[in-house]
DNA sequence: ATAAAATACGAATGATCATTCGCCTTCACA
DNA sequence: TGTGAAGGCGAATGATCATTCGTATTTTAT
């Protein structure tokens, strides 16, 4: 859906009293739990809200259309997924091969844990997708990355070791994702992590060597 | 959206005199025109419908309903995909590593070139997905890519080489899409191509090597 | 205690769609 | 040339939703 006025997603107001923190947090929960036991098609703002316990018109008080839920939900399993690899990246017990395959292992697996909901935002991305905001967010923690693979394969150029940071998050997000949707069993998961790891690890040895 | 009753996606009725089959023709060429230019918001059978130059009416004739006109342009997108890389898979002239990555170029080059149809088609996935029919198809062509990796990586037992033929449709698809829903140059979508199949290819040999 | 500000409510509104069905037109064939 | 089958039509139906707004309740600050 291209051209559409991408409307706002931002807050309508912020909630001052505890009651409307309460009632914000409730709306998100009940949002989450509908998606993940009913999935996008049954994402509406009235189902939404009566999970909630909560009416209609309290929801538009603090979100100002359908879009702005799901958008909040997106932020927030972002926002996870980069604290989760960041301590990882950054766990000096490990040498950097360890940790870029941890890294991998630790992204499938909560991929997998959360695939319902995962799966559900995913089918709501279009509604959400094309809006300004989407699009800030995205490469945090590539410093990390790229010092990484500077560990595991050292002498690339700068050139190609920002494209291989790149391949790494871009593997992981797309293997991760098509993985996690069809159902396997955690070890088939686990597998299939190691190997989206090895293959990349197997890439950067022979970038080296080039 | 689990649990629906999952409508029927096989045809109504078949054509049998030419206007008939015309007017099918019509209708899907109508579809693939909408979903390129609006996307899959904009999706809807009354649209569909008055840009083959049809009415609704007729189109039901020939359709049981929206999601089979999405699962009819799916399915010949999966044989085309198939026939491209049986072509390749195929190919002689060249050695098994080299296939390997002409079909990895081929499909990415396909899948940034229909990208919107592409993109729009994986954002309406969530209406037909769910069919029984949808989960038929799939493995075409893995014998050929089995026999292919074998070349390229002789001596795998069938458990891994199986497991890789997997893993090269796999990161070939998720990471395809990806890549293609960025809006890349061809230079740069070519770039991926070959970095996914180095990728793998890195993989198998080290795989041999264990 | 009381007024002003915040919150909460949910029926009503307006739009959009998928799908149907009764009727008309065109075709194939005798 | 007549007739039954196949094809075609599109207004009408029924459902679902996002969102609003007038009103009622609760909280805060004085």
């Amino acid at each position: 859906m291209p051209r559409r006025p991408s409307p706002p997603l931002a807050p309508r107001k912020t909630p001052k009293q505890a009651r409307s923190s309460r009632l914000v947090e409730a709306i998100l929960q009940a949002a989450i739990r509908v998606l993940e036991r009913d999935g996008a098609a049954a994402f509406t703002t009235i189902r939404v809200a009566e999970r909630a316990g909560v009416s209609v018109g309290s929801l538009y008080q603090y979100f100002p259309n359908k879009e702005s839920i799901l958008f909040r939900l997106q932020e927030e399993e972002w926002a996870a997924t980069s604290r989760l690899l960041d301590g990882i990246f950054n766990d000096t017990r490990l040498d950097a091969a360890e940790r870029l395959r941890a890294a991998m292992r630790a992204f499938f697996r909560t991929e997998c844990d959360e695939a319902p909901l995962r799966r559900a935002l995913g089918d709501a991305a279009p509604l959400y997708r094309d809006s300004p905001q989407a699009h800030e967010k995205r490469e945090r923690g590539l410093p990390a990355l790229a010092a990484l693979i500077d560990a595991a394969a050292p002498g690339l150029t700068p050139r190609k070791r920002a494209f291989a940071a790149e391949l790494y998050i871009t593997a992981m997000t797309a293997i991760g994702k098509q993985v996690s949707e069809a159902d396997r069993t955690p070890a088939e998961v686990d597998a299939w992590a190691t190997a989206t790891a090895d293959m990349f690890l197997a890439y950067l040895r022979e970038s080296k060597r080039r």
